[in-house]
DNA sequence: AGCTGATCATAT
DNA sequence: ATATGATCAGCT
């Protein structure tokens, strides 16, 4: 197992990533002097955490974007059959406690301000090893988008700041939405309640929803296993 | 087939 | 327990 230094370019980031693309995580562990696990029920974070040490990601476990220096987070992005987001993607923790966020100070705000989204092929029919890692691409939300995040952070932060967290479900917000993030249902994370008071609650975490990163991977990616561009209708006449 | 709520591994 | 990386599994 090698260790690859950090990339010094959002340059030298990009070659990195496309120099994976249309291979197999099984060809990319072999040349990494690693074993890809069998499936992921009991490795979940497994293809993340791969994606991140060949590409050079130096932040691992720490509160700070991926790529420190260059200030970029790292996402995978599994695709269904259809070539579409097959899950959802975690963004960040729900600060349940301490003082109030503004937006350009929240989590979601910080960690979604440049990202590479990588795709990777997901579907569980194709056993982990076989499974092609698609056209990476970088992103940083437009203006448009970073009001439609903000309204749905503002809507649900709105309520949890009214004591209504135990009221969202995962079907507020219209792409970032609000789930369960704990190890089992009995974990339990210290928050505040309306008038201060404290309790015990499930700790929550913020996602983006699949539609969201779709449309994302619509206007970035749109063939992510034949590389960035759409290339010319094969001839069918040969 | 898509989504929601629940869960798994690792490091600190 | 918190933060990192996410996917699983059951229900509609």
């Amino acid at each position: 197992m090698s260790t690859v230094p950090p990339p010094r370019s959002e340059t030298e980031l990009l070659e990195r990533a496309a120099a994976l693309s249309g291979r197999t995580l099984r060809d990319l562990a072999a040349a990494a002097g690693r074993i890809v696990p069998p499936d992921q029920r009991r490795m979940k974070g497994w293809v993340g955490e791969f994606i991140e040490d060949l590409l050079g990601a130096d932040a691992r476990s720490l509160s700070e974007p991926d790529f420190r220096t260059l200030g970029i987070e790292l996402k995978t992005i599994p695709l269904n059959a259809r070539g579409r987001p097959a899950e959802s993607t975690w963004v960040c923790i729900v600060p349940l406690a301490g003082d109030p966020e503004s937006w350009e100070g929240s989590g979601v705000c910080r960690k979604l301000s440049r990202v590479l989204w990588v795709p990777v092929e997901g579907d569980r029919s194709i056993p982990l090893p076989a499974r092609r890692v698609g056209s990476a691409f970088l992103w940083s939300p437009g203006p448009a988008e970073e009001i439609a995040l903000r309204a749905d952070w503002e809507e649900l932060t709105g309520m949890i700041a009214l004591g209504d967290l135990e009221s969202i479900t995962a079907r507020h917000g219209r792409w970032l939405q609000i789930r369960p993030k704990a190890a089992n249902a009995r974990a339990l994370t210290r928050s505040t309640d309306a008038g201060g008071a404290p309790l015990d609650t499930l700790p929550r975490g913020f996602y983006l929803r699949a539609a969201f990163t779709a449309a994302l991977l619509r206007r970035h990616a749109p063939d992510p296993y034949n590389g960035p561009r759409p290339g010319p209708d094969p001839d069918p006449s040969k």
